[in-house]
DNA sequence: TTTCTTGCCGTAGAAAAACTAAGGCTACAA
DNA sequence: TTGTAGCCTTAGTTTTTCTACGGCAAGAAA
C-alpha cells in the first residue's frame, strides 16, 4: 500500500551549500576553503547529495572534479537559490545597526597597506569593529560576508570595482646596501630576496627595465610579503617593492629604490564591493577614507 | 588589531529554514509540522537566529506569536530565497528518472477514495512509487516534495487546480436501520456519527434541508472519516456521507442514503498541482487518471 | 625511472548541532 | 473554574558534521 507516513524529506541544506560551492569552483579543495571546513567535508556532503539523487554529480579525475551532465544541469538553479539566500543572511546582518564591518584583503595588503588607512576608518566610525581576514584569493562577495576585499586585479569596468593604485615594482633594500649599486646595474653579487606567490617579480622587473640580474631564480623566498620585507629592512639582500606597499618604509628610510626603473606590473591595488543592493551604509565613507 | 583568523560565518541554514517556516505560517507549531520536527526544534532554531542577528524576530505572545518589525522586514528575502531553493531541490530530484510520486491528501480521501484510481495509476506506471502522504491542511506545493494533493477547497480560477467533483452531503446508514427513517424525518431517535473535524456537518445538512435534528451535536465523534464509515456500516447510527468518498459503498450497498436531499457544502474535492514549471513528468496523464 | 605534488577518497573518532520529551506558563473561552 | 491552545525551557539523547590522517592515482619534475 505504501502509505508514507513523513513528508518526502529534501537533502541536507548543508550538503547542497557545499554542491553549490564545488560546482561554482570545480574543486573541493576550493569549496572547502570558502566554507571554512576540510576538503573532506566537502566529500561526505558531495557523496550524500549524490546518493540523495540517485546519481553522480561530479566526475572524480585524479587530478581534479568535473561535473556530470546532472551536475552541469544543476548549477543555475543551485547559484540563483544560494545567491537568493546570501541575499537574505545579508538582510539579515544588515539588522544589527553596528554589526562588525568585514574586510578581506591579501595578506600583504593587510598587513603593509591597511592598518594606516584603518586606523583613520576606526577613528571615523568608533562604535564599529573592523575586521580583516587575510587570504589569498578574493572570497565572492555575492556569497561571503565581506564588505568589502582588496587585492592586487586587472582593472575592470566594473562599478563596484574601485582603483586605488597601480601595482608599480622596483628594487629596494636597506639604505646600508645602496652604495654598492648606486646607479649602476650590479644585482649580480646581490641576494635577491622572494615573495613565494610573487615569483614572477624580478624577472619582470629585470625584463621590463633591461637590467640583467645574475639569476632571478635564487636567493630566500618568504611565504609572506611583509617577512621578505623585515629581512630587506635588516640588510638581507635587495627585494622587489610593491611601491604602494612600501609607503611607509620609503617615507623612514627604512628601505631605499635602488634603481630609476619602476615597472608596472599590469595589476592594480584595487578594492572590489559587493553589488549595490547589498552595501552597507557605512561603505562608500570607508572607501573614501581608503583612498585619501 | 582584530584581525580575525576566520571568514565571518553566516548563520545555520536550518535555522534560517525555520524561520522562513515559522514566518510564513506566523506560527511554530505549523512550522513544526510542514518541518517534520516538534515546536520545540523550531524554538531553537529561531532563537539561534535571533541571537546571530542580535534582535528579536518574533514577538512571543501567550496566544501565538507575531513577527517583530524586523522579522517583517526579512521575510521577503527569505521566501524568495528558499523558494529558489525548492526549485533547486526539485531539479535534483527530477534527475532520478523513476522516481518517487508523492501525493498528499487529506486522510479520508486518501482511504476513501484515492485507492480505487491509485490502481489505475500504478497499473499505467508499473516502474513508478507512489507514495501517499496523508495531512490535514494541504502543504505547499512550492516548498515541499509533493507532486499534487487532492484535498476538499473552494474553487478558484487557477490552472493549477482541477476541481474534481462538488462535496454533497446526505445522511447515510447501514441498509437494516434505513427503515426506520425511511422516506419520513425521524431522526429524533438516531444515533448521529460525527467526524472530528467536521462537526459542523450535521447542521450545515439539517439547515439546507431543512430536516430538524434532535440534537446535532450528540454522539460518537471519531478522528478519521473511515472509522465512522465503518461505524456505520455496521450499524452504528447515521453518518453524514460526503457522496463522492462513498461511491464503493453505496455501490455495494453497504450503505444506504436515509434522504432525498443532498446538499453542497461549497467545497470541492480538488486536485492542485505545483507550478507548471516543476511537474513531473507523469503529472497530466495521472490526473486525468484520477478524474476518470 | 623515481620522486614530488596535487587533489580526491575512506575511515574512525571527536565535536557540534538538532531533536525529543516533559513540565510550565499565560491568555482566552466555556 | 476548568479546559484548551500556544509557546517556552531544560536536559539528555540521537544524529549530523567535522577533523585527522593514511592512501591512491596522475601529472610534473628531477
Amino acid at each position: 500500500m505504501s502509505v508514507a507516513p513523513k513528508r518526502p524529506k529534501g537533502p541536507p541544506l548543508n550538503a547542497m551549500r557545499a554542491f553549490e560551492a564545488a560546482a561554482r569552483h570545480i574543486s573541493f579543495v576550493a569549496a572547502a576553503e570558502e566554507l571554512n571546513v576540510t576538503a573532506g567535508a566537502i566529500s561526505q556532503h558531495i557523496k550524500t547529495l549524490e546518493s540523495w539523487a540517485g546519481m553522480p554529480l561530479f566526475r572524480r579525475n585524479a587530478q581534479g572534479v568535473e561535473l556530470t551532465q546532472a551536475g552541469q544541469s544543476l548549477i543555475s538553479d543551485f547559484s540563483t537559490a544560494f545567491d537568493a539566500l546570501a541575499e537574505a543572511t545579508r538582510a539579515l546582518r544588515n539588522l544589527r545597526p553596528n554589526a562588525d564591518f568585514h574586510i578581506a584583503a591579501l595578506p600583504s595588503i593587510a598587513q603593509l597597506w591597511l592598518p594606516k588607512r584603518l586606523g583613520k576608518i576606526r577613528a571615523r566610525f568608533p562604535q564599529i569593529n573592523f575586521s580583516v581576514t587575510a587570504m589569498e584569493t578574493p572570497p565572492s562577495l555575492s556569497r561571503e560576508l565581506f564588505d568589502l576585499s582588496i587585492f592586487f586585479t586587472v582593472e575592470d569596468a566594473s562599478t563596484n570595482q574601485i582603483c586605488i593604485c597601480r601595482d608599480e615594482i622596483t628594487p629596494v633594500c636597506a639604505p646600508s646596501l645602496r652604495e654598492r649599486t648606486r646607479g649602476g646595474d650590479d644585482f649580480a653579487g646581490m641576494t635577491l630576496l622572494h615573495d613565494q606567490s610573487w615569483a614572477r617579480d624580478w624577472s619582470l622587473w629585470s625584463k621590463g627595465a633591461g637590467v640583467a640580474l645574475g639569476n632571478s631564480e635564487t636567493g630566500p623566498r618568504f611565504s609572506l610579503y611583509s617577512l621578505a620585507v623585515e629581512e630587506a629592512k635588516a640588510g638581507a639582500g635587495a627585494l622587489i617593492g610593491h611601491l604602494c606597499l612600501l609607503e611607509d618604509a620609503l617615507e623612514t628610510g627604512a628601505l631605499v629604490t635602488m634603481h630609476h626603473m619602476v615597472c608596472e606590473t599590469g595589476m592594480s591595488l584595487a578594492v572590489q564591493l559587493p553589488p549595490a543592493s547589498r552595501r552597507r551604509p557605512e561603505t562608500d565613507e570607508v572607501v573614501t577614507l581608503l583612498k585619501g
